[in-house]
DNA sequence: GAAAAAACTTTACGCGCGTAAATTTTTGAG
DNA sequence: CTCAAAAATTTACGCGCGTAAAGTTTTTTC
């Protein structure tokens, strides 16, 4: 039916039988124009399938309708699921998300913030690195874009942060364990990327502290994202070592665990809370492939959802308020304790 | 430094001592201008950081730098590694890509292809559902869009196809087991999303005929992207039932095999090669978990890296030819058996 | 050192749309 | 039906840049 082609709006205005300014209005608001004229434009839209020009749209606009979302290692399921839920809502609020992950580097990062600049997001929703992090640049990058920070703080820098509660996941995890077997010492990497890690650790002295044990952490060396080598050969030395092979082991992450397991597995080590068990192994994070686990493994989930929800909220409240929030909140989700079979 | 802001390209030319035609010609290839003028106009970058406008650039720009990566599922870390790969190659190339995940619904899926169609793209890489997946719109978006589709073949679409040889997989899995010890049956989703599951059907039928053992397909119930999920219950499902508890069980695919495993150590099967276990099991996809499954599993690798160079080159060569290639190729790369410990 | 070639400058137009101002038409309350 | 308010139309400009054409300067070639 389309007899001629449509170019540009000033066509589809003429074959909608309406003028290009009222058209410009509909597309940038369908209800700020009368519904008959609604009817009209849409009915044209129906017969040909015109779409502004993104580009000429977004040259003209004041804001662009970009959202930016970082994360730091997107082939960790624990980031493209909290990934997905936050482009779900980033959609479903009329914008457009535009995905990016750091892939483990500071330079990936760092480029991952030079692209979103070039787009002039609206707003951004950034998870940093953390201890890789170039602090310079980023805290550059914050005052020239609205970012709210999610996941791994960076002290002072974005306008909010929304995370977990680590002492939650730590306090929850520790007072189980002490409850009900012998107290957990602490399995983690020697060089943290994460700031999560340093916070759990912490609060895992304190933890044991308070229940009356001496706290025993046992870093294991390893460098990079690999985290379930670096926990399945960190727990081969260590039982070498002729360490760990009886009690209470909390990892750090989840990650770590699954590395963990395999170990003890591959040792004949058998891991559990029954009698015939050699040691009970839980951890932080829940991670997808945490159910599915040998054993399952006991661990302390984040509360993804309202992270990802209140991230989002506060972004968008950022943009409303001109991009400047009076205080920087810090909001922390306390973590929910999730036994399985592992301990 | 930088006494006046530099709003657009004909203030940075001003600083910069040289005419704007010239700066935009350097924009677009700075090896087009002289040698001393591109000196000029690196030390005026130096001292201002001024970037095109990348709207204006685009929309005047007969084709954009953007280039679309479509994904069925960016949870599965499948998935995730072949596309922080492409993505790579693609930025080497010195383009900009835009990954999109389809989150495992054709509503999704179009969105994305919709989305894409708005950003104009240079060129699309895209890995499809499969079975879920609306053909008809997806048939029209290629007939627009210069596509090229990997790891999921749809017939006919797109300019080029690149993946793994589903029959490859299959026959080392299945000529080691055989070899090995018992003849396997094949575990598979009843209704699986991808259309490689049917050729892996297909060829397990083949391959055990080849060798002269009759093939036995167990299929298990349940929908969505949860396959180890799926595997699990399956799993016990047919343990309850008195099956698969000894012998051989070659999984379709490395996520019901996670499962799988997962499965037989609840009940306590031991799963192996040795004398003591109770069953072996094997899979395909070399799945980056599992490396860490218990046992660590026995798989046939995709040659990951292969896919993704390929894909790329093929969608360079494809933009380079003004968007249609002669012929549409169809390319398969062979997989790698990977022994482990379940078989 | 002169002529040819290459690179640059100047000038100008157009891309597709947002948006403002002035004017005309439509709407809805009384 | 009247009239004010609301909505649409007409007209016009500008966003930042690609790019073409014509003229000028610089570099290369022998």
């Amino acid at each position: 039916m389309p007899g001629e082609t449509i170019r540009n709006m000033e066509d589809f205005a003429s074959v909608s039988g309406i003028s290009r300014p009222t058209v410009s209005k509909y597309f940038n608001n369908p209800d700020s124009v009368r519904p008959k004229t609604r009817e009209r434009i849409e009915a044209a839209l129906d017969r040909y399938d015109y779409r502004p020009n993104i580009y000429a749209v977004n040259q003209n606009r004041q804001q662009t309708k970009n959202i930016g979302i970082v994360v730091p290692f997107l082939s960790d399921p624990f980031f493209s699921e909290i990934a997905r839920t936050i482009e779900t809502l980033v959609i479903e609020a009329g914008f457009r998300p535009i995905l990016l992950s750091s892939h483990g580097t500071s330079e990936q990062e760092i480029d991952n913030l030079e692209t979103l600049r070039s787009v002039k997001p609206a707003g951004v929703l950034f998870a940093p690195l953390g201890r890789a992090s170039d602090k310079l640049a980023i805290e550059t990058f914050c005052k020239n874009v609205p970012t709210v920070l999610f996941d791994s703080n960076l002290d002072g820098m974005g306008e909010a942060f929304i995370g977990s509660d680590n002492a939650s996941f730590v306090n929850q995890t520790v007072e189980y364990l002490c409850r009900s077997g012998t107290p957990p010492c602490f399995f983690e990497m020697r060089t943290p990327a994460n700031p999560n890690a340093n916070k759990r650790r912490t609060a895992y002295i304190e933890a044991m502290e308070r229940e009356g044990h001496d706290p025993v952490v046992h870093k294991v060396s390893g460098q990079g994202w690999g985290f379930e080598e670096i926990g399945r050969a960190g727990a081969h030395a260590a039982f070498d070592a002729g360490e760990l092979t009886n009690g209470t082991v909390l990892c750090s992450n989840d990650r770590l665990a699954i590395g963990f397991l395999a170990a003890a597995y591959e040792r004949g080590l058998r891991v559990g809370r029954g009698e015939e068990c050699d040691l009970r192994v839980a951890s932080h994070d829940d991670h997808p492939f945490s159910r599915f686990t040998c054993p399952s493994l006991t661990t302390a989930a984040h509360d993804y959802s309202a992270v990802a929800k209140h991230s989002v909220k506060s972004m968008f409240e950022l943009i409303e308020s001109g991009g400047h929030l009076n205080a920087r909140e810090e909001t922390l989700y306390p973590a929910r304790l999730i036994l399985r079979d592992s301990a």
